[in-house]
DNA sequence: AATTTGGTTCTCTTTTTTGAGAACTAAAAA
DNA sequence: TTTTTAGTTCTCAAAAAAGAGAACCAAATT
């Protein structure tokens, strides 16, 4: 037996964030398995303890590590002597990760605006509402920057 | 027949922001619906004209626009002398939707507030890591309503 | 009273997603 | 060389999601 222990708090910890990470788009078992690298007193955790601590299959196991690590949202180390891989959370990267998930708002905004860039004259409350939206969200990642730097002066 | 006529461009507009939609965890139908609504012309549209344009049944039609009337994104209006609903995109309501999700996010920073403090003590760069990733939620949240000044300020 | 309108709801398929488990594989160890 | 380790990949089944179409229904019309 390789599955770590969690308290019943834990457990019941990665089941919510789970479900909650599901419901951004996530399927089950790599929700399950971010959430558990969240939320496990052991930041590194080999590919058995994550399968027996979630009880999940090999296949399942594999193909959701591989997914989490093609999209940037896991790592792993290794250790000298060790064939095995340790997966880790990548916490340290929470940076890159908002930036990124502000980069996609560009990019909502960029299809937006397209979509105003085809709607007729008329119907004009809709578009100047619509230009609206797009020039906040524009507005809004320009100024990430600007909210980091005040967020860390402030930082208490 | 009932369906509007969309060029093709819309026609493609309607698929690309549909699948972009679905992408936010939208099921098909309820998305293809909102894409329309934003993209056609006619601003208000009966359920014939929705099921007729997008080919749904009426069971995935009647479904999906109560769906999305039970979570505030489309609305309808009546005509007097009309039994027929006509249905439409919330856009004027823009303001709102953003407040809700920032309201998200801040569910989101309790999540993880919840997850600290069942962290152990040790792993302290994790838990710096974790303590700064909800400092900042909390921040840019609070700082929604002057974002949302400054915009106003600026706009062009 | 009978029919039409504007849907809603029920039943049943089809399709998609999810994951189990066995077979397999490459590198390392024995 | 054989075995073990640390996974990967393949095949298949179960389950969940999506939607078609018919039956149904209440209000309005004829």
């Amino acid at each position: 037996m390789e599955a770590i222990n969690l308290t019943e708090k834990q457990k019941q910890l990665v089941e919510k964030l789970g479900v909650n990470t599901e419901k951004e788009g996530m399927p089950p078992a790599p929700a399950r398995i971010m959430a558990l690298l969240m939320i496990s007193p052991e930041l590194e955790l080999t590919f058995d303890q994550i399968r027996e601590t979630l009880n999940l299959s090999k296949s399942a196991t594999s193909n959701a590590l591989n997914m989490l690590m093609n999209t940037d949202r896991i790592d792993y180390i290794t250790k000298s002597g060790d064939r095995k891989r340790y997966f880790k959370n990548r916490i340290g990267s929470w940076k890159e990760s908002i930036q990124q998930s502000f980069h996609k708002l560009e990019r909502g905004a960029d299809l937006l605006e397209e979509i105003l860039e085809n709607r007729p004259q008329h119907t004009v409350d809709f578009n100047e509402n619509l230009k609206d939206i797009i020039s906040f969200m524009r507005y809004v990642t320009k100024k990430l920057p600007t909210i980091y730097a005040e967020w860390q002066e402030n930082r208490e």
